[in-house]
DNA sequence: CGTGTAAGGAATTCTGACACG
DNA sequence: CGTGTAAGGAATTCTGACACG
């Protein structure tokens, strides 16, 4: 099963390129819990190609108008149908409307 | 067709625990024209999945006492078979008695 | 020929913080 | 909340060379 697309093995400079992210968004969707890379001996983190995509995926439901943890709890599939419609209404109305809390 | 495995996407240090091979090596491999990885602007080599595979594949070859200028012959497929069986029997041989040139 | 190593420099990455909206 | 940026330091990588066998 152990295939290559869970191995983790991409520097962040290059998941950037490959995602269009910036290093910064990718680090902080780390803080928020939706992306777990791996670490060197030094610390540097080391992502799989199933990042990757996962990455855009959160890249798309954030231009959406999602919140990271409205992304993650849908990724938990824990958060009641209802509640999740109302949420990614919301986003994206907000987005339509650029609106600012 | 572009798949996972031919990204060129990895760094020498990880490719270096993922063939187990010292980065010293993968430089020379590289410098016999065995593998071919890219850059990035900055310069830092880049690895594809397949590389791994290749590399682990000449690590083998190198391990059966095979030149670096035999293997590059080989996957070219251009080396008459009769000399190449008398390569890899001499290299075979050479591995045996722990021959020095 | 194949590979280790010390050397000096450059590119890459890391964290914590300040800024803005 | 999400993201840019300047800051200082640490980890990673690069090249060319010397060494040895």
């Amino acid at each position: 099963m152990s295939s290559y697309k869970d191995k983790k093995v991409i520097t962040i400079g290059v998941m950037s390129e490959l995602t269009g992210l910036s290093e910064r968004k990718i680090r902080y969707y780390e803080e928020r819990k939706l992306v777990f890379p791996e670490r060197t001996q030094g610390g540097t983190r080391k992502y799989s190609f199933d990042d990757v995509e996962r990455l855009i995926d959160i890249a798309d439901k954030m231009e959406d108008g999602m919140q990271t943890f409205d992304i993650r709890r849908m990724e938990q599939k824990k958060l009641p149908k209802k509640e999740l419609r109302e949420r990614m209404l919301r986003g994206q109305l907000n987005a339509a409307f650029n609106i600012r809390k």
